[in-house]
DNA sequence: CGTGATTTGTTCGTATGTATC
DNA sequence: CGATACATACGAACAAATCAC
């Protein structure tokens, strides 16, 4: 699923496919994206590293985050 | 009784010290073993290294996990 | 029957240390 | 040296189910 190798770095790898499925409309506005550990599990990377591909959505405006709640799909996409 | 500062884990000594009270038959089979707070409380730790102990115990088939009811020592021992 | 205490389940926020490139 | 990545650990909050009363 993500290249450890590759010239991308893999939190950027995991913003990228995330974004994708949002594009795609797998994943809508308003619904919760895979949490954090979901994400650690499914990439098989370390939490650290979802945490930055979700932070990295963040920024891109994509999604929100509350806090002990989840994160989010944006209603609008930028 | 734990050692942070060891190179085992935390979480990975407080499973292997309830793994001894369990051999030890200080802990029984169908009984509790000690709740999350309990743990966390008795060995000074925040709730998310008890559970991880709880889980690796889950994972060495020791222990089961019941939702909303607590956790106890398997009738088999592995 | 309802209410509160207990317990596990889940989530995000943050920090530290190590290793690699 | 900085960026990346992993592992560990603490904290905080809320949910949901169970149980005693």
């Amino acid at each position: 699923m993500v290249d450890p190798d590759g010239p991308t770095p893999v939190y950027v790898q995991i913003a990228d496919i995330i974004q994708l499925r949002i594009e795609a409309g797998e994943l809508q506005p308003n619904r919760p994206i895979p949490s954090e550990l979901a994400l650690q599990q499914e990439f098989g990377v370390a939490r650290g590293t979802a945490r930055r591909a979700v932070e990295l959505l963040r920024d891109r405006g994509l999604v929100f985050t509350v806090p002990q709640r989840g994160t989010f799909v944006s209603q609008q996409t930028p």
